[in-house]
DNA sequence: AAACTCTTCAACCGCGATATA
DNA sequence: CTATATCGCGGTTGAAGAGTT
């Protein structure tokens, strides 16, 4: 825990990089007896050997016990791409519409699973492409019963003010939705902690949350 | 089995907006 | 009104796991 990754240069009281388990406790034992905000100078009360902005980071985007994270619902992802469709990369805005949902994740999760498809129509070279995506067409009709249909999805789709049309319909129904059944773990690593429900070799918020009872002062 | 590539996502950075001195 | 501090957003990076050769 006393490496300093990568610090850059100035300030060598500052850390950087992953935040460790400890870390997280502080953070969460300082809030919930003091409340948020005033990042800077929470930080400093707390102890912590961080930047405000770290702090208020890690604590919206992942302690918060009412953040929701990985297995993004197809009724999630219809609403992403429904509002992206009017908004455009307006993360926070659309985030506001979903509970619990950073606009971090959604912002990575449309990089990583939407808008890869989008660039892959946007290619020239459409053949590969159309021929996975008729494997891929294929292969959904089979899979996930609470998946919405194409037309659904089409409709709901429809206004698109930003993006050429063209960009959608070829993304929908490639898109695999089969979501993460990896639950988001592989990867956690040392530094923690939360994870999904149905995985117990992490550290859930629960625990910490209990954890942090039990410390409590 | 090891080297290499791809994918994911937590965390960083810069910057404009907003608040405070 | 101006200067400085802080917040919040969106873009980007890089570590590490997963997949492939």
């Amino acid at each position: 825990m006393d490496k300093k990754p990568c610090n850059s240069s100035q300030d060598p009281e500052v850390r950087k990089g992953p935040w460790t388990m400890e870390e997280d406790l502080i953070l969460i034992n300082y809030i919930a007896n003091h409340g948020e905000g005033v990042w800077n100078s929470l930080a400093k009360a707390a102890g912590l050997k961080r930047t405000g902005k770290s702090c208020r980071l890690r604590w919206l985007n992942y302690l918060r016990p009412d953040v929701r994270r990985g297995n993004i619902t197809p009724e999630e992802q219809l609403l992403i791409m429904e509002l992206h469709s009017k908004w455009g990369n307006r993360w926070s805005k659309i985030a506001k519409h979903l509970p619990g949902r950073t606009d971090n994740e959604i912002k990575n999760f449309w990089r990583t699973r939407i808008q890869k498809h989008i660039k892959q129509v946007d290619n020239p070279n459409q053949q590969n492409f159309q021929q996975k995506m008729s494997l891929e067409i294929n292969d959904h009709h089979h899979h996930h019963p609470h998946q919405p249909s194409s037309s659904q999805v089409s409709n709901l789709v429809e206004p698109m003010e930003t993006y050429s049309p063209t960009s959608y319909q070829g993304t929908l129904e490639p898109f695999p939705t089969q979501f993460p059944t990896i639950n988001n773990d592989h990867h956690q690593n040392s530094n923690c902690c939360a994870n999904d429900n149905n995985n117990n070799n992490y550290w859930s918020m629960e625990d910490i949350w209990s954890m942090q009872l039990l410390n409590g002062d």
